[in-house]
DNA sequence: GAAACTAGGTTTCAATACGAAACCTGGTCT
DNA sequence: AGACCAGGTTTCGTATTGAAACCTAGTTTC
């Protein structure tokens, strides 16, 4: 059965908890930020520099729901100034295939997207 | 050069039209309607009714988005009551794998979120 | 001939999430 | 004392969301 591979969970009913956490890992800053962690630990700056455009608050938001999860691991290092550390769980390493394929493929299929964003565009004009 | 497919596009970089590509296919809804078209065509209503919870505009915005950027094709059978068909375009197709792969690992690793959820809300009660 | 039902939407409006900017903490350097 | 760093949290105005109601156009039921 490889479309269901635990009966008791289905992701296309309405209360079951796996869509709590599809809407976790289904979000364009959460994909980022796990692709981000793919290779390796990053600190908060770094993955703020990283991302473009991401702001403090929702970096700090969506890094602890991650860690909330399991899927980060958040590690407090006593230097000074303190450095915390963040890093994907073994949990959250299974993801990084699935994860990379759709952030790639965005890169991947850009330009077809736009194509049929003009095609559709033009059809509406057009008339 | 597996990790960077495309040299013009990064995922990483704000103003990247990746972005607004990783945006849509990066949703709860989008996902799951993607999932949903994966063996086959299906018409709004029968969309609508397998995703629990979801509501006609998000589904019809959310339709119209994905057809707009080439991913989802509509097809108007004139009978009567007009009949709406969705299915995946070619370009569409290549997205399945990764989706699939994201909407079901919430379905494997539902059991170790819920633990690691359970050890994180005690560690902030107890201590 | 008028309710009621179908399919496939759109509109409305209140609630929620989001993002930018400011602020905070606690320590160092000048 | 004043400025700077890391790693956040708070504030507040705006954008997105979702539930419910409505719409169009045709069909069957009474």
């Amino acid at each position: 059965m490889p479309s269901r591979p635990h009966p008791a969970f289905d992701v296309y009913a309405q209360n079951c908890p796996t869509r709590m956490v599809l809407n976790r890992i289904g979000d364009k800053w959460a994909l980022l930020i796990l692709d981000c962690l793919r290779d390796g630990s990053a600190r908060f700056s770094v993955i703020r520099r990283k991302i473009g455009g991401i702001s403090q608050k929702v970096l700090s938001q969506v890094l602890k729901n991650l860690e909330r999860d399991g899927l980060v691991l958040r590690t407090v290092h006593a230097t000074v100034p303190v450095a915390v550390e963040y890093s994907l769980t073994s949990l959250g390493e299974t993801l990084t295939q699935a994860v990379a394929s759709l952030t790639h493929w965005a890169e991947q299929h850009m330009e077809e997207v736009q194509e049929a964003q003009l095609r559709y565009d033009g059809k509406r004009i057009d008339g």
